[in-house]
RNA sequence: GGUCCCGUAGCUCAGCUGGAUAGAGCAUUUGCCUUCUAAGCAAAGGGUCCCAGGUUCGAGCCCUGGCGGGAUCACCA
């Protein structure tokens, strides 16, 4: 049974005998004892003054004399100011440890034969990935490892944007601009080119040559007209007295999306260009498919460098006209109303939101639509009784309305949905900015973050004897286990700022830091088996080893949390509890290599007890940065 | 303007859902490699936990009101 189950009943029982009174278990608060006091778990007592009609002290002394004697486990205790520090026992601590901490699968939660899904990444396919499709995909990668771990069946999917002006404008550009040397023009093979960045490219030219055009413009007698027309009803424009100043403040921010519609030329080739996508014309529909295959091409291998992958992916293609039955369906069920106009909305006021239009007056479904349809046919694949959406805090409105929705159409999954959001990642410089050119690209950082480990592996020449596979494996795994850990440490609902300098730092509180402390005990361990030292055989000499020293209990104290704290983060949604956990774990086991010898320990029973813990500590940290998605490297 | 999120050391972040003297890392200063990998360990300095009230034996955490930053309020996605 659990300890702390334990104590709670010890006390629960306590109370009772010593002043004849009740309590619920929610009552009992419990801590870790802090580091500056003796013990491994306090009760505080304050709570149970009422009860007993005594003093804090009192209560706790009488309480500690009761849980010594009533409880197997507990050895001795000891009361400050009204806080009841008991002590495990030192047997209790060596079995778990050898019985449990070393075991392979310690942590991992028997399967529960429930299932949950997971969508995350789900970018558009107009450009590459991005630092913040990186945060995303870390966290629902991690989420889906933590899910695993407590004995749920996951899985992952994501929903690829793959349709509308976005990649009409990459079509359009690669059509008209692309180099025609060859054949069929510029290509990914013939210029080398990564092919999503190909394709990302030739919307950034688009972006360019929209641009071009739409300067051109602004100097017409007509663009003049509309600027004397609408200058008066924007504060910011008509706050500004010089006119040259005011219009190009007034075309830069408040008139392109109106320009787009309405003027540009090129706007209107890329609408056709959409237009002719709906009806399904090959010509389209071929060039559709090329350039969005090499997209995918590109995304695979980003995925593949980030060691990521997905069950299924569902295409915005394919769902975009989903979620109309449900609409009819709702407005039967009168979940939905209908305007004069035809369009159809949800009122949701009495949730505290607002009016939802999820069909338009000409009767094509908004995005809204498509998700409502979507999670039905997810519902219908997959059956999960969770449905955690991974997507950025921008979009917490867009979530709130349609699990709103779900539920009023009270669809069986309805209670399982979840937004997992995250804030943005800002740089040390700012916001990142598309236009500025600012956005720091997925394929780069990695790069930067393999260069740098590169770097840092030959400055310290602990590898260099090793193959050029092998040292480009363990260099990839330190690279990525330090980019990686820097970005989940963070909650993912705070707002983030990433330092590109900071995520290739390998000291400190990093993801390499913690992987040095796992390397440094399977070292131990190797050295033992050279000495002719066996597991089972040393666990049982183990055995004999009572007396606990402080940095001894104090990991088997932190090894005993594991479990409790990978259900915490799947509870929370929460994989930056597991990388604080694992950096403490590190830690603790640093300063206990720095403090006690091991394979020079004092007693054969004390040497046997530490090279289980060092099995334990690396067992448990290989399979906690597992759950964050990070290797670890055998040596480094 | 309405709604939601955030505000902790110079910087980046924890703080176990209300408990003891608020903790790490980076940066600065200083010790420790003939001993299990120094990507390490130890030590020092560094705080108005945004502000003001309130609840409580007890508040960084809960409530109210401000201030600052961000997001969102489309028949866009």
């Amino acid at each position: 049974m659990n300890i702390t189950d334990l104590i709670q009943k010890g006390v629960i029982a306590g109370i009772k005998q010593l002043y004849g009174a009740d309590i619920a278990p929610e009552r009992i608060t419990m801590n870790i004892t802090r580091k500056e006091f003796e013990g491994d778990y306090t009760v505080v007592t304050f709570p149970f003054t009422k009860i007993a009609k005594k003093k804090p002290d009192e209560i706790a002394t009488e309480l500690g004399h009761f849980m010594v004697s009533n409880v197997a486990e507990i050895e001795k205790f000891n009361v400050v100011k009204g806080f009841l520090n008991l002590s495990i026992s030192p047997v209790f601590w060596k079995n778990f440890l050898l019985e449990t901490a070393g075991n392979p699968r310690f942590g991992q939660q028997e399967k529960n034969g429930r299932r949950v899904m997971i969508e995350f990444c789900s970018p558009n396919t107009n450009k590459p990935l991005h630092l913040g499709h990186v945060r995303n995909i870390l966290l629902g990668w991690s989420c889906s490892k933590i899910y695993e771990a407590a004995g749920f069946e996951v899985i992952k999917v994501q929903v690829i944007n793959d349709r509308g002006i976005a990649i009409c404008k990459s079509m359009l550009a690669w059509e008209k601009f692309a180099p025609k040397g060859q054949a069929e023009g510029a290509t990914p093979e013939s210029t080398g080119k990564k092919s999503d960045h190909f394709v990302g490219d030739y919307y950034v030219l688009f972006e360019k040559k929209f641009q071009e055009e739409y300067k051109a413009w602004q100097q017409s007698d007509i663009a003049d007209a509309i600027f004397q027309e609408k200058k008066g009803a924007i504060k910011e424009v008509s706050e500004i007295k010089a006119e040259a100043m005011a219009k190009a403040l007034f075309f830069k921010n408040f008139y392109k999306n109106t320009y787009f519609n309405e003027y540009s030329i090129l706007g209107k080739e890329a609408r056709e260009m959409l237009m002719k996508w709906e009806a399904k014309d090959p010509a389209t529909i071929a060039l559709w498919k090329k350039m969005n295959q090499w997209v995918y091409d590109g995304f695979e291998e980003t995925f593949k460098k980030l060691g990521v992958s997905f069950d299924k992916y569902y295409y915005e293609s394919e769902t975009y006209l989903l979620g109309k039955d449900a609409v009819e369906e709702g407005l039967e069920k009168g979940v939905f109303y209908k305007k004069e106009d035809g369009s159809v909305w949800a009122d949701l006021t009495g949730a505290k939101l607002d009016h939802k239009v999820v069909l338009r007056s000409d009767g094509t479904s908004v995005y809204i639509t498509q998700d409502i349809g979507t999670a039905q046919v997810r519902y219908k694949d997959f059956a999960p009784e969770k449905m955690v959406y991974v997507v950025a805090d921008e979009q917490d409105y867009h979530f709130k309305a349609l699990f709103e929705i779900l539920k009023r159409l009270g669809e069986p999954y309805a209670d399982g949905l979840y937004h997992l959001n995250y804030g943005m990642v800002d740089l040390p410089s700012g916001k990142m900015k598309s236009r500025e050119g600012t956005v720091v690209d997925a394929d780069d950082l990695i790069a930067e973050v393999i260069a740098e480990a590169t770097k840092e592996s030959e400055a310290r020449g602990e590898i260099s004897s090793f193959s050029e596979t092998e040292k480009a494996d363990i260099i990839q795994r330190v690279a990525l286990g330090a980019l990686k850990f820097q970005i989940i440490k963070v909650q993912p609902k705070k707002r983030m700022v990433f330092d590109p300098a900071e995520s290739v730092e390998m000291q400190g509180h990093t993801g390499p830091y913690v992987q040095y402390a796992n390397v440094r005990a399977n070292s131990i361990l190797k050295k033992a088996e050279a000495m002719g030292m066996k597991r089972p055989a040393w666990k049982e000499v183990a055995g004999a080893y009572v007396s606990l020293k402080k940095e001894e209990k104090d990991i088997v104290g932190l090894l005993y949390r594991f479990p409790e704290t990978i259900r915490f983060a799947a509870e929370t949604y929460d994989p930056s509890a597991i990388a604080a956990y694992c950096y403490d774990l590190a830690k603790n086991f640093s300063k206990l290599v720095a403090e006690l010898s091991i394979l020079k320990a004092e007693t054969e029973e004390a040497k046997a007890f530490r090279l289980e813990i060092c099995a334990a500590v690396s067992n448990t940290l290989t399979a906690g940065m597992g759950l964050l998605g990070i290797e670890m490297p055998e040596r480094m």
